[in-house]
DNA sequence: GTCTATAGAAGGATAGAC
DNA sequence: GTCTATCCTTCTATAGAC
């Protein structure tokens, strides 16, 4: 059986930094979320607040994965998945007073500057999601470097909706960005249907 | 002759904040780098941080503004002006070391759930560059619905490529972006030649 | 309007008992 | 592995001399 406690400080940090960022978020802070010592920070993290925000990055950056993969699969095309998945983010926005957007694009922005090892992680989470989209569009026929370059719209008008969004308090933002994300993939899907 | 020293801080914020966040800016580096006394800062901003930072965004967002203005209004046509945007933005992120992107996003984020004023600044400064791209657009004969969308889409585009960009630090995203940004215009433009 | 000194809280990190 | 106490630094903010 896995210790809890380590579970407990992860999952509290990656809430924590979803809605107050990386500099935003104390220790204290989260050991006080998670009903956890001091002490067990400092045991299951030796590295501190670098290495448990780079754990925290990493693990978020699949959860959310795996969270917008089951939407897309869920669908009975890559197009309606997508649509999906930007519909869905709108949602979980408004249900959550506009603090459950990206997990980790706050910590990315504000750690891009000033860690290394944290903008590596960062970076590594976008990359990984960059190539679960692309291997999707290559599964429903767009040709690989297409594929690749549609992933990465996607994604920035995500990315570019949860920001405007956050912001505004309002979902407006986050309708454009499906309208124009499934056009996008619509115009992809359409060039390879013409072969 | 207005006070240089305000003026000083206020330049010497935005940069700071650009590359460091808002809660990753003290106060005590910012009147170091401005070479101006602490007790000044207060003098000039009563509401503290706060105040500082709210004047902050909304001269930030104007500044940067003007600067894709001026890009956008020096090219031949809309389509050419938001290419050579995107273009000059890739530009920037290599020759800062992606320290210079969006002046604040990174704010943005960070303050949308823990300050209402400084949120409501950054809202107000997102929807002054959807104005305004959309006159844009509305300009070049897009209808004008349509050209609010495809200015949020613009804008979302571009903060998600300076996202994906400072934390890979590659341009790859940017110019991605560009494509895709180009595309939606022109796609635009045609709905209305179309007429 | 400029500048110094300092208060008072919160930050990350460490030591050591249990 | 758990938990407490504490160190040192940094933070925002204020007071008051000049």
């Amino acid at each position: 059986m896995p210790t809890p406690t380590k579970d407990r400080i992860l999952d509290v940090t990656a809430e924590l930094f979803r809605r107050y960022g990386y500099t935003g978020t104390g220790l204290k802070q989260i050991v006080a979320e998670a009903n956890a010592p001091f002490g067990s920070l400092y045991h299951h993290f030796p590295g501190g607040k670098q290495e448990l925000g780079a754990e925290v990055i990493r693990r978020s950056g699949q959860m959310y994965f795996e969270l917008i993969a089951t939407i897309v699969l869920a669908a009975p095309d890559v197009l309606t998945g997508i649509a999906d998945a930007f519909t869905g983010a709108a949602v979980v926005l408004r249900e959550t007073d506009y603090a459950d957007a990206c997990p980790i694009a706050t910590v990315a922005l504000e750690v891009a500057s000033t860690s290394e090892p944290l903008r590596e992680a960062t970076a590594q989470v976008f990359e990984s999601w960059i190539r679960g989209l692309t291997e999707a569009f290559v599964g429903a026929g767009v040709e690989r470097d297409a594929a690749r370059r549609l992933a990465i719209s996607i994604i920035e008008i995500l990315e570019g909706a949860f920001l405007l969004c956050r912001a505004a308090k309002s979902t407006e933002a986050m309708e454009v960005a499906g309208e124009t994300a499934t056009a996008a993939v619509r115009a992809a899907l359409a060039g390879t249907a013409r072969d």
